[in-house]
DNA sequence: GTCCCTGCAAACTCTTTGCATAAAA
DNA sequence: TTTTATGCAAAGAGTTTGCAGGGAC
């Protein structure tokens, strides 16, 4: 992260990034926080926010829009899809079908600049399908 | 509303609902709260909530899986699609095209038994586009 | 040395909940 | 009369922010 992107590199920054990067299951502040309190015991959730926030704006992370109460944060930029787990709250990568879902012209809709679209698909996830 | 599906009819859950289906705004728990206010000056917004949780777990509402920091509501729920702004947060009703948008089987995704999709759009809506 | 970023804590927003009372049935 | 639903207020969860001090450059 020897980026110019920011105005100051910081390792909580570096290492908020790193831990979020090791991860497919797309945790929210808190769960980064405690992951990266391990390394910087002193870090603040406040610190790990602002960096979230930082990073989705500038394209370096997502912030996923699923529902839910707390925001999920994927280190994984690539096109792809999510699905949720009902049961459990679980999120798993889907991938990107999405030239076998969006066929129609949806460029300019209700007189929207249509900009994209997101996607999330639920069901119950095999772990909760086998303790049922 | 004078449906068995409830353990007691009150006036103020059919003011919700009522309140609710007039707008096609999508509004949260808190603008409903002010609008029907203005017909039950007493009511508690505690009350707002727990009817709007009731009336979606009853399937005669909807939550909006749509981002953002409050939950909005929806007192139509024929199938449709949703539209929101980036730029104000406005969201609006998007025709159900899913005829031509889903024709993959999802039917068991990574272990999931997958139930079923959101799709959300996003762009500009014409009242941004303007004030640019 | 400058000024961005951090740690800390307080504040803020949205939502839920415990309790006594009111109102359905 | 019985029991659910309400109003109120407090609490809870998630997130943001003001400030003084520390660290990047």
């Amino acid at each position: 992260m020897q980026e110019n992107r920011f105005q100051r590199n910081s390792r909580q920054r570096e290492i908020i990034l790193e831990e979020l990067r090791k991860l497919h299951s797309h945790p929210t502040a808190a769960t980064l926080y405690k992951l990266v309190s391990k390394r910087i015991p002193r870090i603040s959730l406040g610190t790990v926010y602002r960096n979230l926030d930082l990073l989705s704006r500038k394209g370096i992370i997502h912030k996923l829009e699923v529902g839910g109460s707390a925001t999920r944060f994927d280190g994984d930029i690539s096109k792809h899809y999510h699905i949720c787990c009902t049961e459990c709250g679980r999120i798993d990568d889907a991938l990107d079908f999405s030239d076998k879902i969006i066929n129609v012209d949806i460029s300019d809709f209700n007189g929207y600049a249509v900009k994209g679209y997101h996607i999330n698909f639920y069901g119950i996830c095999s772990d909760c399908r086998e303790s049922h």
